[in-house]
RNA sequence: GGCGGCAUAGCCAAGUGGUAAGGCAGAGGUCUGCAAAACCUCCAUUCUCCGGUUCGAAUCCGGAUGCCGCCUCCA
């Protein structure tokens, strides 16, 4: 079964093939560590997840390399705003260097806790200073680069096929009303690759360079790690819908400039996550949700809303609503249930490569989890047995990440725990119902399920 | 102004020419000391609206309405 994946360059679904089989170079636009980030940030971080497991299950070797933003974002348009990090820095009373640190720590335990795994490589902007300073020297001697008081920019009318990713009218566009200009830009789409510090603020993060003390701009970063990270195995890049028309666009345009070299050969962006009201979910708004206040808030785990990311396609607006997270909470806990159910003497034998295919088919046809999911739940109910259904249920797993396999199906419970369970079957064989039921109600006090199966009693961990 | 997307049951949603997946909620039932859990059954003659093409359309074409995103920091 092939894998086809929607480009967004191309504006279809394509047949993936790498560069260097079997080797797939994954490239993700990671968090500018300056704020923690919402749900809606970590749908998108769940959808490159999807797309890289995927990629894993049709047995590829990924190679997946994120970035952390930690200097040159900045806040305001025009390249004229402040950098986010030292604004963040001043608003908290830390160090730029501090801010970055706390926000990256949270950012890698929410993913964490979403199962998201780990990339191959972390990298930050502020240790790949001289690659990317080495990048506008290539540029500049190429002829693509002009200097303006504040910094060194890229000259957009430079380089021939600069709508290709975002498909965009430039004309049009430049008609449009532009709210704060920078004067000395040539082309309103030109963007900064460093930017002086400024002369009369002494800024936390600053580096020498051949044009003088400054930081880089915010694009220069992806391309010069990527390039350093992947090498030739340029073969997808992904991040949220809104980096088609500038930062990716960007990306697209001084990489290859540079290079003379196609850049990547797959950009795949996922969609927002809307809250009731249809509004995307954002920092500047007030409905700005973290994962730890959502669970808190609603009594979920952080798994509930990976499951609730996968009723809706990457490429759909997902509708978030709390009422739809206790749905996903519920789905979660069901399917668990019936894992509990299955293991309860069985154990994984041969995966059913019928059900195997569909699933395939769904995962490969553009990530559509949505289809997937209903394909998990049609080989659970199938005529399958127990031993069979577990293997190709936990070979689904691979792509799902719900570990599964993972799940306690009543053993390993401390003493204690074992005491009062063994209390609580035999006032039930005696028939002493207030005992029992306060047994279990201790035992689920103790943050443990208790079951009464037609199999006897099973008692797990919640 | 430009570019793009979306509109399917109470909620979330897949399906993109062959007669409406799945999840959650809800109803009934089996099991059970009870309650859960699990299991079984039921739950859209219909896909925003109006035209058109077709033997056949939720799916294609035209139009209308509503909502959203990007073009400015943003996943």
């Amino acid at each position: 079964m092939d894998l086809m994946l929607y480009n967004t360059l191309t504006r279809r679904k394509e047949l993936f093939r790498p560069i260097q089989p079997p080797q797939v170079g994954l490239y993700t636009c990671g968090p500018t560590v300056y704020n923690y980030a919402h749900i809606g940030n970590l749908r998108t971080y769940i959808f490159s997840d999807v797309l890289k497991r995927v990629l894993a299950y049709n047995g590829y070797k990924v190679r997946h390399v994120m970035n952390i933003t930690d200097v040159g974002h900045l806040t305001g348009d025009r390249d004229m705003g402040e950098d986010k990090l030292e604004q963040g820095a001043q608003r908290e009373g830390k160090s730029a260097w501090e801010i970055a640190a706390h926000y990256t720590e949270a950012f890698k335990k929410d993913i964490e806790r979403l199962n998201i795994l780990s990339p191959t490589v972390w990298c930050k902007a502020t240790e790949t200073i001289p690659e990317q300073i080495q990048l506008i020297r290539i540029l500049e001697q190429k002829g693509y680069t002009y200097r303006t008081s504040d910094g060194i920019y890229f000259d957009t009318a430079r380089f021939a096929g600069y709508t290709k990713l975002s498909h965009q009218n430039l004309e049009a566009l430049q008609e449009g009303a532009r709210v704060e200009r920078n004067p000395e830009k040539r082309n309103a789409t030109d963007f900064a690759l460093w930017k002086f510090s400024p002369p009369d603020v002494q800024r936390q993060m600053e580096w020498p360079s051949p044009w003088g003390t400054g930081f880089p701009g915010w694009h220069i970063e992806c391309s010069a790690m990527s390039m350093k990270y992947l090498g030739e195995m340029l073969d997808i890049h992904c991040g949220g819908t809104d980096h088609i028309d500038v930062h990716h666009t960007n990306e697209i345009a001084q990489s290859e400039a540079a290079t003379d070299r196609k850049f990547f050969n797959f950009w795949m962006h996922g969609a927002f996550l809307i809250i009731a009201g249809g509004k995307k979910m954002a920092k500047s708004e007030d409905n700005f949700l973290t994962l730890d206040v959502t669970v808190a808030r609603n009594r979920v785990e952080p798994l509930a809303f990976r499951f609730a990311a996968f009723q809706t396609h990457y490429r759909k607006p997902m509708e978030f609503s709390e009422e739809g997270l206790a749905a996903a909470q519920n789905g979660l806990q069901h399917l668990r249930n019936q894992v509990r159910a299955l293991l309860d003497g069985a154990s994984p034998a041969v995966i059913d490569s019928q059900y195997q295919e569909k699933f395939r088919q769904a995962v490969n046809n553009d990530l559509n989890m949505p289809q997937a999911m209903a394909v998990v739940q049609e080989m659970l109910k199938s005529d399958l047995p127990a031993p069979i259904k577990l293997a190709t249920l936990f070979d689904f797993d691979q792509v799902l990440g719900f570990d599964l396999q993972g799940l306690d199906a009543g053993e390993a419970l401390p003493d204690e725990i074992r005491a009062l369970a063994d209390a609580r079957r035999r006032a039930r064989k005696e028939k002493q119902w207030a005992l029992s039921d306060q047994l279990r109600d201790e035992l689920q006090a103790k943050g443990y399920v208790v079951q009464d199966t037609p199999q006897g009693m099973k008692v797990f961990k919640a």
